[in-house]
DNA sequence: TCCCCTCATGAAAAGCTTTTCACGGCCTAT
DNA sequence: ATAGGCCGTGAAAAGCTTTTCATGAGGGGA
């Protein structure tokens, strides 16, 4: 059994509340008593019950963290940006994933209730809407990548509209004109922003009629699948702006195996912006997401409401620039320069 | 606020123990009362204060996972895999990454301590018997891909020597000779079982004299700068087992950079086989590791050892067989055949 | 010199649950 | 018919902390 406060109590020869509030710093209390009792913590190697004081009403020192699914280097930078905010912090991640469905995520809200002081959700499919009337009303929580308009609760986006469209722009700039889009699923709110960055761009330039969004996803796989779809088409595109970096590889994929030379015949980029784009054959341009940032960013703005005197802030909206990188997969339309 | 038991008790006109008794079936309760105590609770949306069930001494109903780092599809599946199986036991992860340093691990477990039933815990830099003295006494822990003997705790590990025994037979099977080795740090025991692996593949084939290890690591940039050492030798390896698939990525970069071929120059094969492998050019010679399911089953044993009755049970330790998935990076050296 | 105020401290309550203990009622067996 | 046993139930304790309330002593001002 380890040590309790009584324990400490015993042995600096002091009450119970005086060792609370010497340890809490909550009220001044006589020096020499005070040494006495950090002796005697040190020596029992005393740390407090996290149960009772969270029952007692305290704070619980946990974050919750809710995700779609896990998967790739995506979610690896996230969650090391959020783990060494955390640690950074003194905070505990309690982290539950694949709630793409609101009863899933209703559920793991519930299992995370009052074990948590607050929430980090990212939940593009759902939306914060949906998602802030899950959470019972008042718990702090951060949206990540969510769109989140109307709700209690700051949010910590990146630009995907802005991302989409430069890369649409960097490949009307190398001559493109027909330039296809494998978008991500529907109800991503993420995909759906990409997609209008997409559209804008095209529209900008004159290009609206050319526009061309095929059904994807965010997988090597959905890429895959959807350049099929690609294939078929005559005129063929001579880009792609692919939903993600793991769907553009798959689109990639699927172009070498027709026999099509990237970017000779067909330009292709991607999203995000992973470390894995660098070395893949040709290297990805891609748009970079500072993901690790975003992660820790997140947890920082939360623990900024924890600390905040409980009068509600007015809710943060931050929109993370995303910067464009031009490497090897995008060049030319074939028959020009 | 929320319903506590004393609400549902007063709603249902019973005391509060017979509720307690009825919602965990702990003892038998009426009929007709049971039925009113389950529409109290449901009608008040109660749900136990999980801080006053841990202090009382119950379960918390958490695992904790104490990861050395996090990076890329080798955590993005394992936590696929921890967090499946949490789910599906209706228990909760707890998650904290970064520990290779004694203090920083026994640090996090402190901060771990009190909150979780349980620990998962990988660190192959640590071992386990400096692991097990950390964790106090008792606490369930269950190892993965960790040495773990003669310490209490269960242990889930996957065949390193094995897998990289298999690699290195496969090049010495299709001819060659001169096969260097691109290990991982020193002080990681995964890392030091390929290479004993490695060696014991050598030594068998009567090539004990050729074998050659390269000091790398588990990253891309680990691999890149292993293979500068590789290119400066004379006669230069004709193959090449990486420590890891990232790590063979940054091996196949580096011989592309020096204008050499894989697998025509030189042949290369990783460890993991990751999903990634498969999208490389060339595809990935591999040696599979079922991540995801060893994920899962840390938690299930972590789960059977804390349903059990409390006796120590005798620690099982469990190597899940690792398969050999020969791609496009191997072949038969230049010259032969 | 006396009173009031402040400051440090201890006792006790609150926070919520599970579990032990005690008790009354009913059934069964002698 | 009565005693013993079992079953369902309520009261109360335990688990550990923080915080409020009360109290005592000491110091400063009138």
């Amino acid at each position: 059994m380890s040590a309790t406060i009584r324990d400490v109590a015993r042995r600096a020869g002091v009450s119970i509340s005086t060792v609370s509030r010497a340890l809490n710093n909550s009220s001044p209390v006589a020096e020499d008593k005070r040494r006495l009792i950090y002796e005697a913590a040190e020596a029992l190697g005393y740390a407090p019950h996290p149960a009772a004081r969270s029952l007692q009403g305290k704070q619980t020192g946990a974050v919750g963290v809710l995700l779609p699914f896990v998967s790739g280097e995506f979610f690896s930078e996230l969650l090391n940006g959020l783990d060494g905010a955390a640690q950074e912090l003194g905070l505990l991640l309690l982290i539950s994933t694949s709630h793409r469905r609101h009863d899933d995520f209703r559920k793991a809200v519930g299992a995370l209730d009052k074990r948590v002081d607050g929430l980090v959700v990212m939940a593009p499919e759902l939306g914060a809407a949906a998602a802030a009337s899950l959470a019972r009303p008042g718990t702090p929580v951060v949206f990540v990548n969510t769109r989140a308009e109307g709700v209690a609760g700051d949010t910590v986006n990146f630009d995907n509209a802005g991302g989409a469209a430069a890369l649409t722009r960097h490949l009307i700039g190398l001559g493109h004109r027909r330039i296809a889009h494998v978008r991500g699923r529907e109800e991503a709110w993420d995909a759906g922003e990409r997609a209008r960055g997409y559209r804008e761009a095209m529209a900008e330039a004159g290009l609206g009629a050319e526009a061309l969004e095929i059904e994807g996803g965010y997988t090597r796989e959905a890429g895959h699948a959807a350049a099929q779809t690609l294939l078929s088409l005559t005129p063929r595109p001579t880009a792609v702006v692919a939903a993600n970096d793991y769907c553009a590889l798959g689109v990639m994929g699927a172009l070498r195996e027709a026999g099509l030379s990237v970017p000779a015949d067909v330009s292709v980029c991607g999203f995000d912006g992973l470390t894995s784009g660098q070395f893949t054959v040709p290297t990805l341009t891609s748009v970079r997401v500072p993901i690790r940032e975003i992660g820790a960013q997140a947890v920082h703005r939360l623990a900024e409401q924890l600390a905040a005197p409980d009068g509600e802030a007015a809710p943060r909206h931050e929109v993370v620039p995303v910067t464009l990188v031009a490497r090897d997969s995008t060049s030319a339309p074939p028959g020009v320069g």
